[in-house]
DNA sequence: ATGCACCCTTAACCCATGTTAAGGCGCGAC
DNA sequence: GTCGCGCCTTAACATGGGTTAAGGGTGCAT
């Protein structure tokens, strides 16, 4: 059973077994959790790499007027702070959105399997970029989408990112955050966010209840959102053995 | 005379003389464009690193409705797409907005460099990780701020990055763009982007003619836009050679 | 069982920003 | 010269989304 980070990472660079075994046994411990908890301040220097094994966390920035930003979604498989690699101390805060499992590998772990195999310093680049991609889609949707369709595209790619890592089944995922938190993230209120989820409930596009996000119209939910999954960079190499399932949302569900 | 790009560097990696000599020799050749052409075409797969000399270049994206979000502005010594290490075809094309200068560096010629020299390998991470963190302000300026502060913190983002590759005197820096283009970097309409500059023309705030800007009050203009030059890591490392953080735990800071 | 905290929902009103449209200035093409 | 074309500017009006405020559900602590 391969951690959600190897499974991740393997949407985008071929890992031999041994690299596998090797990302698997950096991880030196694991941490839980609670919802709504700072796992690393701004400011700090973490002397580990921590990756999301379960729940959702988020990078975000308050504003000295007390409101805040969401700058990105922590999924299972996500790593926090490959950052470490070469920057100084953190410049935004790192927080569980939902209880939390995390893994720790110690930098000087991590940094040494990168020098020993080629493939591995390759997925921690891919993993780096790819984080960039969908922060440079985020920005496209804050500057230039409307907020029904910036939410839309958000649910888009969550259902895709979280397939990626097998956490889809039919179109339903879990979500397990507050409609404020989805505000923060989207650069709304809370009252306009929940007036969107209504229109999106009403128009039959989606149920969302007690942390459970259902798409029940994918391919309309995904015309309505231009949601163009390419941006996400999810096509596994061709592999030596076993196949993961690729893009996003296609099935209809039960 | 160093390239803007060496410069830049030197702000994040102590680099040798000889790993600078590498980076200068690795240039293939230079290329000049007008304003308003493609550099890169969304869906290429370029061969070559791309690294801004003169002129001001940007990412961007367009949307179904015609309309455009600029995600980056490539200023002298900026890479264009560091990708290419790893990722498949680019998600978003690179244009210029004034006529430019840019210099080619072969894909196969830089990953050499970066397998040979640990301070050229730190130093590529570096600037990625720094345009990450720039795209995640971004990303704030359009979620939480208003248009007024959010153009200000551009403006001092502008001349702080111009600053440490040499190309800010006194306060005043090129901006030789467009409003519309302006618009476009922060996701609101050219006439609005007008009622702003005149409005932070009025209070005495800048100077923007000709392709010149002048920041009259850059005080003023840091408060104003709640700005902290924190996120552009422009700490240049002690100039004796392979200082680099060796990433060991630290005690938790305020 | 009561009360409190958190979250979702709704409504009325307001404002920042968008839209549309028109005029002016500067500059290169002819 | 003068025509045309970017680009900047301004104005009148429209609207998406913000603000404020109130009520209701649920679950947990006492």
């Amino acid at each position: 059973m391969p951690t959600p980070f190897i499974r991740k990472l393997k949407n985008g660079v071929d890992l031999s077994e041994a690299d596998q075994d090797a990302l698997r046994n950096a991880v030196s411990r694991r941490r839980t959790f609670e919802a709504h908890q700072d796992i690393i301040a701004e400011g700090e220097r973490p002397s580990d790499v921590h990756v999301v094994l379960e729940g959702f966390a988020c990078r975000y920035k308050l504003l000295p007027d007390g409101t805040r930003q969401i700058m990105a979604w922590l999924l299972p498989g996500d790593a926090c702070d490959l950052n470490v690699f070469g920057l100084g101390p953190m410049d935004h805060g790192i927080a569980t959105l939902s209880a939390s499992t995390i893994a720790l590998i110690p930098n000087a772990a991590l940094e040494r399997l990168s020098k020993d195999s080629v493939a591995i310093t390759r997925a921690l680049w891919w993993a780096t970029l790819v984080d960039e991609a969908i922060l440079r889609e985020w920005l496209v949707a804050m500057g230039r989408r409307p907020a029904d369709q910036r939410i839309a595209h958000l649910f888009c790619e969550l259902v895709a990112r979280l397939t990626a890592v097998g956490l889809a089944e039919g179109g339903t995922v879990e979500l397990p955050i507050t409609q404020v938190e989805l505000a923060d993230t989207v650069g709304l209120t809370s009252v306009h966010v929940n007036r969107i989820i209504q229109q999106l409930r009403d128009q039959g596009m989606i149920v969302w209840r007690e942390g459970m996000l259902d798409i029940l119209r994918p391919q309309a939910l995904q015309d309505f959102a231009d949601f163009d999954p390419a941006y996400l960079h999810l096509t596994p190499p061709p592999s030596t053995h076993d196949r993961a399932t690729s893009a996003a949302g296609e099935k209809t569900p039960a």
